[in-house]
Parts: C-alpha cells; sequence; structure tokens
DNA sequence: AACCCTTTCAACCGCCGCGCC
DNA sequence: GGGCGCGGCGGTTGAAAGGGT
C-alpha cells in the first residue's frame, strides 16, 4: 500500500495561482502565520494542496522577497557558495538574503552555468573544462582554506570538514550527521567548510552583522575573507533563521529574527 | 502579422528526513 | 523498531514571454 497522497487530488486548482487565490493565502498567513501546510487550504478557501500554497509563499508572496536582477556580486557568492555545497540550493538561499531557493536553481541553471562554460570553467566541478581528472595528490596540493561559523555555547569535538572534489558531486551527503556524534544534547553546530584554492581568512572570529543586505555585500565582496566585523552564526548564514532555530544568535536584525 | 525557436521561471512531482505514536 | 504524516528539498516540466525571420 503506497503512501496517501498529500491532498486529495480531485477538485484542487493546479498552475498559475490567481491574485484572488494570492490575496486569500497572503490574508490568511498575516493572520495565522506559516504552518501547517496541510490544513491552510481548505482554513484559508483555498482549492489548493498544501503543498502549493507553501511553495507559492516561499517562493513568490513572502514579504522579505528581493526581487529583480541577481547582482553581478550575488552571481559569484552562487558560484562560490555552489562550488562548495554543490545542488544545495536551499542552503545557498539561506546565505543570500531575499532569494529562494527556486530562484537561485533557476537562476544557476539559465545564467550562471552558461557563464562558467563562457569561461571555460565547468559548472560541475567548477575546474577548467580541459583540466584532467583531478589526482588525489594534486587535491592534497591545493591551498585548503577553512571557514570556520561557529555558534556560542559547546561545541562538537570532531569539526565536519568537506574538501573540494568530494562536495563538488554531491556525493557527500553535505554534512556529518548528529548522530555520528552520538546524542549529545547540547553540542552546537560547528561546521567547517573547506576550499581551494584560498582566500584570506582568519578562522576564529566572532562578531555581528548590521543587516541582511549588508551581509551579502560583504559576502559577495569579501566571501571567506571577511573582515573581523563580519562574521554571522552559522544559523544564520545557512538560512536557519527562517525556522526559528536560531536560538543562540546574537545578531539583532529584526528580519531574520 | 504570423510563425517558429529559444529562454525564463512558476509550479509540479516524487523522494527523503524527521518527529510522533 | 516500524509505520505514518508532514514539511522540505531538488529535479523537471510546460506555459508564457521574448526575439528573430
Amino acid at each position: 500500500m503506497g503512501r496517501s497522497p498529500c491532498c486529495e487530488k480531485a477538485h484542487m486548482n493546479k498552475g498559475a495561482w490567481t491574485k484572488e487565490e494570492d490575496q486569500l493565502l497572503v490574508d490568511y498567513i498575516r493572520k495565522h502565520g506559516e504552518g501547517c501546510w496541510r490544513s491552510l487550504p481548505r482554513a484559508a478557501g483555498l482549492q489548493r494542496c498544501g503543498k502549493s500554497c507553501r511553495l507559492r509563499w516561499m517562493n513568490y508572496l513572502r514579504p522579505d522577497l528581493k526581487r529583480g536582477n541577481f547582482t553581478e556580486e550575488e552571481d559569484e557568492l552562487i558560484i562560490k557558495l555552489h562550488s562548495l555545497l554543490g545542488n544545495k540550493w536551499s542552503l545557498i538561499a539561506g546565505r543570500l538574503p531575499g532569494r529562494t531557493d527556486n530562484e537561485i536553481k533557476n537562476y544557476w541553471n539559465t545564467h550562471i552555468k552558461r557563464k562558467l562554460l563562457s569561461r571555460g570553467i565547468d559548472p560541475n566541478s567548477h575546474r577548467l573544462i580541459n583540466e584532467s581528472v583531478v589526482s588525489p595528490s594534486s587535491l592534497q596540493n591545493d591551498v585548503v582554506e577553512t571557514i570556520h561559523l561557529d555558534f556560542s555555547g559547546p561545541v562538537k569535538p570532531e569539526p565536519v570538514r568537506e574538501e573540494i572534489g568530494m562536495v563538488n558531486n554531491c556525493e557527500s551527503s553535505g554534512t556529518t550527521s548528529e548522530k555520528d556524534y552520538g546524542n549529545e544534547e547540547d553540542w552546537v553546530l560547528n561546521l567547517e567548510l573547506s576550499v581551494g584554492p584560498s582566500y584570506r581568512y582568519e578562522s576564529t572570529r566572532k562578531v555581528s552583522v548590521v543587516d541582511s543586505a549588508e551581509s551579502t555585500r560583504r559576502w559577495g565582496s569579501e566571501l571567506f575573507g571577511a573582515h573581523e566585523s563580519d562574521a554571522v552564526c552559522l544559523c544564520c548564514r545557512i538560512g536557519l533563521f527562517r525556522n526559528e532555530s536560531c536560538r543562540n544568535c546574537r545578531v539583532s536584525d529584526v528580519r531574520t529574527h
């Protein structure tokens, strides 16, 4: 017996949303907040699947979305993050305030891929297209810089380390799961990401950020080589602020908290 | 104006992880 | 431990828009 569908297919609208539907959804979420997507359509008077409502809200109706073209800085930031994270669009989106995973994914497929190819760079491996298979020794010789993003609070003993070449093809699962470190209740994520060639970066910094736009600008221009005044807690940087998981964060940005 | 091809991007689909029972 | 429901994610699709002839 298969899993039941997320919603009844019958009597459900599909395709483009109308203004009236948008309004119903916005009104409902303004009143009741996000969540309970399965029951939301009925409660809001929408003939839509809950998933569809969530998607519409997340990708289009959220008030904090940035509209318009991507800037050159955002382009470069996406490229660098993709070289680190692979097709983890939601993680990448978490680093670009106002941009959605869907938007970035589309932008990657329609613009950035082409841009990289025109530079002679393979968009999947982020290496020169003519470059032969990378040997382990050449990987070792890559200057590997560490991006150390830390939270306040306890730190788990062994930091996760992802190195270029393992990340690019997404064979890496992204992060080592918590179970790999036992069930420590209180350890706080201490993720180290590595990428080469290097960007200058001192690995232990704790600072605050002024606002999300400024954060983006700094990241775009000085990615992984930020000033001491640029570090942000990981939860904010990878986008956890969306689900209020960012409890230890000291950032005072209103939008993200 | 009409047609065709390409590009863009909103929306859908299927799968997965997590939490709950 | 296993089943189930839900939210979330990434890949894919297809309608609409844009551009060329």
